[in-house]
Parts: C-alpha cells; structure tokens; sequence
DNA sequence: TATCATTGGATAGCTTGCTATGCAACTGCT
DNA sequence: AGCAGTTGCATAGCAAGCTATCCAATGATA
C-alpha cells in the first residue's frame, strides 16, 4: 500500500474543504443556512445591495455558481432581487430582515469551526498557514 | 468594505480546493478523467481490487459519493464491478486497461498542478504547508 | 435453527461547483 | 440612427459532495 494521500497538496486541499464544508454545515443548518449561503452573506452583510457581478468578483465563483446560489437564497427568504436603477440587464442584491438577523449566530458559528480547525495549531502557525495557503491560492489563480 | 475573505481559514481552504480542482480538471479532461475519478484511480493503481468499502475508507468520502463514482466510472470504462468471492454483499473494483494505461499522463498532469501551487514556495515552506495542513485535517476529522 | 442486528451497496434528492449557450440590455462607432 | 460588439444574467446539463433510506447478505445469539 504505497498510495501517500498525505503527500499531494492537491489531495490535502480537497480532503480540508470538505471538512471544513461538512462542520459549517453541521453549524448552520438549524439556522437554515447552507455553506455557500453563509459565504454569500459574509460579503453582503459588509455591503448590501451588491449586483451579481460584484459577488461573483468578491467570491471567485462562476457566474452561473453564483447565479444559481442566489436563486436558492431567493427561495429562502434570505435575499430579494431588485431592479438596478442604472443599468436594465443588471439587479442589485439586498437582504431581507431574516438574513440580517442571522449574521451574529452564523459568523459566530463558522468562527467555531475556524477555531476547531486551527485548534491544534499556536498563535504563529495558525498565521504561517494562513499566509501559505494565501500564496498557494496566489499561484493557482495566477495559472487557472 | 470591510469583508476579508483572506482571514477565515474554511474560506480559503475552500477558495483552495476549488483552484486545485479547476487546474486538475484541466489537465486531466483530454484523458477522458474527472478529479474524483482520478482520486479513486490513485488507490486502484497502488491496489487493484479493492472493494467500495476500502476505497470509501481510503478516501474519506461517504458511500454514497463513492457509488456514484464509481458508476461513472463503470461507465467510462475505467473500472468493472466483480462479484467479490467472499462476500456476497460487496463487490471488487477491477481497473481496466485503459485505466492502467493512464497511470503515467494522468500522474504526470496531477504532479503540474501541485507544481503550479507549490511553485512560489520554498523547499522548506513547502514541507511546512503540508505539515500544517494534514494536522488542520486531523482536528477537523476528530470533530465532524 | 430462527430471528435480529450489522454490514455492503444502491438509490433518491439536495447543494455547490463547472462549462456551454442563449438572450436582452448597453456601448461604441460610423 | 443603426449595427456590432460587450456585458449581465439565466438556463441546461454534468460531476461530486452530502444525508437519508432501503435492500440483501452476513453474522451472532437465544
């Protein structure tokens, strides 16, 4: 049995998301949430009424991915699409009271996986990680 | 905006395996190979034979993903499902020649990729990337 | 031995990702 | 003004992940 999975970045950073997906699951779906949703939030509890555009940019998903993911929140009751007064092909993105009343508990969840994650790491790992897999990410996009 | 998508670790592991996934997608695609079948390809190369049950485990993927794949790739031709001589409930997963013979060019694709990732990181940095991540793996697998 | 629990897989149904297309609205140019 | 190209989204169709269920084969035990 010589198959190494721990020797393959790209192995790793698949098996690592997938954890990270399946414990924000666990921690947002008695809110109703699914993880690409709380992503969706993070960026417009920041600023609402960003065009589909704006979170495609922000989030690095296909148009579609994103397209797609909002429709779902629409079902939801977590967003409402509204006409742009500006531009007739283009719709700003605004969240409803319910979405707004989730941030404290939905970022305070994911903070309790990110903690989970990073438990075993100090202060200075938890950093040097996170500026790797920066630059990791870095060299991919620059590439792909 | 004040939204920072580079401090929360489950966000860029996902940003991550998404770029990982893109770029293996990519290279493997003219091979007729999907990331995940590649995946489960690494094992059956290092063990032919291995029932679902051993790859589920291998892989950390839930059986259900795994089943499906693995009909994709009956499918494609890459594998068959034998009748497993023991044990009338499971089956064992038999790589076909085709498959073999992309052993070396899907390997070979794969090893570009975490090369392009990799490729900004020193030696050192690199060793300690994969450190830091497996033990991030490993806290989040104790939890979820 | 007959029953009950466990185990190996398959299937249904969902989310999130992707590529490929298509369409309507906008922009620029002549 | 009109046409061509660009841009913003939607939709179709697929892969790969998940949970929840179901079925059949095995195993354990009363």
């Amino acid at each position: 049995m010589t198959f190494d999975k721990t020797r393959s970045a790209g192995f790793l950073a698949n098996h690592m998301a997938r954890l990270f997906a399946k414990g924000l699951q666990q921690n947002i779906r008695p809110l109703g949430l699914a993880p690409a949703q709380f992503m969706t939030l993070l960026a417009l509890w920041e600023k609402d009424g960003l065009t589909q555009r704006e979170l495609v940019a922000l989030l690095d998903v296909e148009q579609a991915t994103m397209a797609n993911t909002l429709t779902r929140m629409e079902r939801d009751g977590l967003i409402e699409r509204r006409a742009h007064p500006e531009d007739g092909r283009s719709q700003s993105i605004h969240l409803t009271k319910k979405a707004i009343s989730l941030r404290e508990p939905a970022t305070s969840a994911a903070r309790a996986v990110n903690g989970v994650a990073l438990g075993d790491l100090s202060e200075k790992e938890r950093t040097t990680f996170l500026n790797l897999t920066r630059r990791v990410i870095d060299s991919l996009k620059q590439r792909y």
